[in-house]
DNA sequence: TAGACATTAACGATGCGTTATGGTTT
DNA sequence: TAAACCATAACGCATCGTTAATGTCT
């Protein structure tokens, strides 16, 4: 028979949590001495065995309440359940980890970060979860390691002054198969590609992205200015180019 | 200006949920009507909109509202720290699901769960932890999913079976080196080498096992019975067998 | 005046840590 | 008698859901 200090010690608990699984019924010690002293026996120990056991596979003291109370089936059951309940949980975590490391490169990418910089960062971040499959976001975060936040910067600077010169472009009235415009054109295409890496799939969601939300829409959380005109100009120029 | 209900219903959260978020001081409404009516501005708007931003990271509360109200750096900070305890969360997490799965294999392996069982089979995936790189674990597992449980129920008869006819031949005084008795060793190589997969440090690992928790506490979990005279016996039958 | 909407206040759930206060054992 | 050990009782943490009791707008 074991005192409550002892039994603590001997498992690692503290007293506060021995006192704690007494005051739930998780584990009552089966004696108790005249003064009141909780009493465990070899049954009590054995149980707690049990309970550090399950506990140390992360299950709910109530789980792990009713769990030992039924038979071995019952336990059975509670373990899957548990066990669909921690996959779960992992899903859901890594959704937010990968959520979180989005964040914080755009953020470190953010050349000026406000506060602002975070709903626009996090409006991309559900765009992109919108239209690229979790493959394709895997695929382009492991290209986007790759080549580097530097690389990236300078893609970010070369497109702003694509939009730059593409409008001065069309404020110039150049046609849209002049040598000029097509040069910009060539770069977009570059550019592009470099996005997608070759991947058709990810050209594809790359269209579908523009096609659902419409170009301002995505463009303007990017820090990027567009409007209609000069989207149907830059959408002519492509044409032009393909032919 | 917005009232209580249509915030809530605006953003989707409970007005239970805005209300505590003010009584915490995370969103305190700018203005109050004269009755006492929550009044949120534009701006309380805006705050809200990161606050649920970094509530979908799965942040806390209490970080929240350091990040929100220290600058734009602390928010770096305090997303990176988010990460960092992500990732701590889904490896415990991990662990959990893996050794929640080994006891759900090893229990429903087992033709007569008991109570006990539970314990024994924790034992030997504590044992298994112990001497196994996670890398190994994993292997094991893969193998053991492949061979399927009827094979492994089957292995575990066949060692029973191989024990006995040890122990038969050991009380018979036969020779290590007769035919009966190699024929007995050459069977435990062949049960061992398909454990092992071929695998030289898996084979490693199951020498450093036994070597260090000795064949009766690595054995008896397992439901064999095992002795110092019968390991003796059938390790100089290995020898032989090797010379 | 009815009905929708607002307010504050307080318990509940999880798994104990942490006092506070006082009796028991050696 | 002091030191060590035991007991019960209660707050605290995180995030709201859920009554309860009551006041305000239309």
């Amino acid at each position: 028979v074991w005192k409550i200090s002892r039994l603590a010690e001997q498992s690692g608990l503290t007293v506060r949590t021995l006192r704690h699984y007494d005051s739930i019924g998780l584990l009552r010690p089966s004696h108790r001495s005249e003064a009141g002293y909780r009493l465990y026996d070899d049954r009590d120990v054995e149980r707690l065995a049990r309970i550090l056991a399950l506990r140390s596979l992360g299950m709910s003291l109530s789980d792990i309440q009713r769990s030992l109370n039924q038979g071995c089936l019952s336990l059975i059951e509670c373990l899957e359940a548990h066990a669909a309940t921690l996959d779960d949980a992992i899903a859901r975590q890594r959704q937010s980890l990968t959520r979180t490391a989005d964040l914080l490169n755009r953020l470190r990418a953010d050349p000026s970060p406000s506060m602002e910089s975070i709903q626009e960062a996090m409006e991309v971040i559900r765009m992109f979860e919108k239209y690229y499959s979790p493959e394709q976001l895997e695929q382009l975060r492991k290209r986007a390691d790759q080549v580097g936040p530097e690389r990236i910067q300078q893609v970010q600077q070369e497109w702003t002054e694509l939009f730059a010169a593409y409008r001065q472009a069309q404020a110039e009235g150049l046609a849209v198969d002049s040598p000029q415009v097509q040069a910009l054109a060539s770069k977009s295409r570059s550019l592009i590609a470099e996005f997608t890496g070759g991947d058709a799939g990810i050209e594809q969601s790359l269209g579908n992205l523009y096609q659902g939300e419409g170009p301002q829409q995505v463009l303007e959380p990017h820090g990027y200015e567009m409007d209609e005109e000069l989207w149907t100009y830059m959408s002519r120029a492509q044409q032009a180019a393909e032919q």
